[in-house]
DNA sequence: GGAAACACGTGATCC
DNA sequence: TGGATCACGTGTTTC
């Protein structure tokens, strides 16, 4: 057999099977098992794949649940219906009761946040024509004299605290300020910068929270000053 | 055909089919399709009554995920393993915020107290040798500037505060002072004196509540300033 | 036997 | 097109 007719075969089917049965440069060649195999293989392999990617959806699904099991107590014997329903239970208790919560004390969030508004009070105004109300909202980690620094920063700008409410709650702070500021220079536009001068100095406070200079580490000894007390 | 023969009636089986052909009262009849169908019927209804059950349950169980996804924010486009998944992150933040509320938090009582007491840390006292901590814990009605009076007068006594934890709920209030004071006289009377000082000054302020000659009353509005920040 | 609950594989649908 | 998700009907087990 020389090249030419190997690179040029001649492909010639026999009478018994027209479609996967022929003669390659007369070696009798058969693709029939071959193509049913690789047919098979790639339809059996389609449903494999299938059925194997189903079932690790499955498994995922079931893994959540069987975590959220865990979770919630009394919920070893439950069905999975039974279960989830137990799960909706709980996380509207808990939001209820995170809200009833919210509406006494001020929960401090895990993402840092300042925020400074006008507050518009009309006892406040007919009574301070001169000054008006600011509303100053920090949100940031806790650590020792971030208060002090925080008073000193709202004095260094002249403002006066009317009232602060502040709450420390699993090494986060959030503290409310209601601040009385002089109205001596009119327009909007000296107002808008003491509130963008405010709003520079606490985030700046805020999120100096491992660079400060205390070198007293109070923070990680919290709990033994607050938790006997109650 | 009279009543007693139809109330008991003769069943004779007919040769050509045993098991469901016969004679009723002379009547020819043959019971096998009936039979066949019966059986079919049976076993077709015990299926569809199977999937039908089967449907009801994956309803229930879709139904409560739905729940689920209305009570997780930005859980819409999730798909049920990352739903629960989300829940689980839910339910799991809010158990542990809890737990962190029923640890930290103060709750004021209704009943006025200012206690100060020494607090023993041995870094503190290891690393401060010339200063001592107490612990100045103050519970007495809410109004504005206490907080400003508190700190003013212990600033007068020559204290630091190291740390402060104020909670305001329903009026009340409870605040927790962490002190340092110089220990620049030896001696236990002098500190004893000091705890005195301290104890005197903070009652004046937390039993002056209704008193203050502060004319500003945001008391009743407080509510306003913090509610909606969250 | 039969209802209930679960896992499984499959068809359909959507990027 | 292949990969991922879902609903569905079925086989199986348990009580």
């Amino acid at each position: 057999m020389d090249t030419a007719s190997f690179l040029a075969p001649q492909l010639t089917t026999t009478s018994q099977d027209e479609a996967s049965s022929f003669t390659f440069n007369g070696y009798p060649f058969c693709l029939h098992p071959w193509f049913e195999g690789f047919a098979e293989d790639r339809a059996a392999s389609a449903s494999r794949s299938h059925s194997e990617a189903e079932k690790r959806r499955r498994d995922r699904i079931n893994a959540q649940l069987a975590t959220l099991r865990k979770l919630i107590p009394k919920s070893e014997k439950m069905d999975k219906a039974a279960l989830l329903g137990s799960v909706v239970e709980h996380v509207k208790e808990m939001k209820n009761k995170t809200m009833e919560i919210s509406k006494y004390i001020m929960i401090p969030t895990d993402v840092d946040e300042v925020t400074i508004d006008y507050v518009n009070d009309e006892y406040w105004s007919s009574t301070n024509k001169d000054k008006f109300l600011l509303k100053a909202s920090v949100c940031c980690d806790d650590r020792p004299e971030l208060f002090s620094e925080l008073d000193r920063a709202l004095k260094s700008l002249r403002l006066t605290t009317i009232d602060a409410n502040i709450t420390s709650l699993g090494g986060r702070i959030k503290a409310i300020f209601i601040l009385s500021a002089n109205n001596s220079v009119e327009g909007g536009i000296c107002m808008n910068t003491l509130r963008e001068s405010i709003k520079v100095v606490l985030t700046r406070i805020a999120t100096s929270c491992s660079t400060t200079g205390s070198n007293y580490r109070i923070k990680s000894k919290r709990q033994r000053f607050f938790l006997p007390s109650y």
